[in-house]
DNA sequence: AATTTATATTATAATCGTTCTAAACTGTTG
DNA sequence: CAACAGTTTAGAACGATTATAATATAAATT
């Protein structure tokens, strides 16, 4: 839980002015206990049904990749149609139900460390990204 | 490189008839001596620039489809922005490389086995993929 | 081989997520 | 309280993908 004064920096240190909009975004977004995955469009439905306020799509994109840009949300690319972002900012994998279409933090226990023995020359490793996508045994795999 | 009839045999496989854009689609995909990443937009560009032909990106979409829902092509998801396809089929990991923006297959030596300890429970993984974002130095690490 | 039937191709329209735009709004400062 | 810089907003624009419906082609049947 944190307290608004908490949000107001996370906002100053991405650029952005405290606004009554960008506040609200911060609390549905990390005033919670747990960290948690969502789309765009999950968070524009939370705020509109969950506090009757309506803020505008070009905000929420707008405040989300600030947030995104400057290390607060992280982005986790599963498909081409979809773009989830996480508020758990730091080092981990995921597991992605294909069958409901949800995301699942993998924790240090369930993968073991991932080691990239080589790569190309004059370039560095920006990040290792592990996806498990599971699906119901009826599923065939592939 | 194959022959004709063994595209004739991919596209029956994958239920579809052998017509004359869908055979060029083929020559295009599979006769080769490497394996590539391409995506809808490439494919496209390279068959009217190449063999000055024009195949409706309808066809293509559908065609490509059918290949990945069979399973001679892999859907690689590098960013919400843009679908890669893979002709390689066999299990293996991506660079990406975020300055050239260019998929490179991983070897076996170049990234370990990636062991998942537990999973979810009445669920089978399907796939483990693993994507190694690199970038020139000066970009910073994330 | 001609006819019938099923399927494919195509250009174009529709759709969906995302980004852009320009006008109205808010809050701060002089 | 006027001027200004930054913000919000609805809606337009955009780009990738999918759907549509008319035309064309391939396969099956005669």
């Amino acid at each position: 839980m944190l307290k608004n004064s908490e949000f107001v920096s996370k906002l100053r240190n991405s650029g952005l002015r405290p606004t009554k909009q960008r506040l609200k975004i911060c609390e549905v977004l990390f005033n919670r206990d747990k960290t948690f995955h969502f789309t765009i469009n999950d968070l524009a439905k939370n705020i509109s049904e969950n506090f009757n306020e309506k803020i505008s799509l070009a905000t929420i994109y707008n405040t989300v990749h600030a947030f995104k840009d400057k290390g607060y949300l992280k982005e986790i690319t599963i498909s081409s149609d979809k773009s989830y972002f996480d508020t758990n900012i730091t080092k981990h994998h995921h597991f992605y139900d294909e069958d409901t279409n949800l995301l699942i933090d993998c924790s240090d226990n369930e993968i073991g460390k991932v080691n990239i023995k080589n790569n190309i020359t004059g370039k560095k490793i920006s990040s290792v990204e592990v996806l498990v996508r599971v699906a119901s045994d009826t599923q065939n795999q592939n």
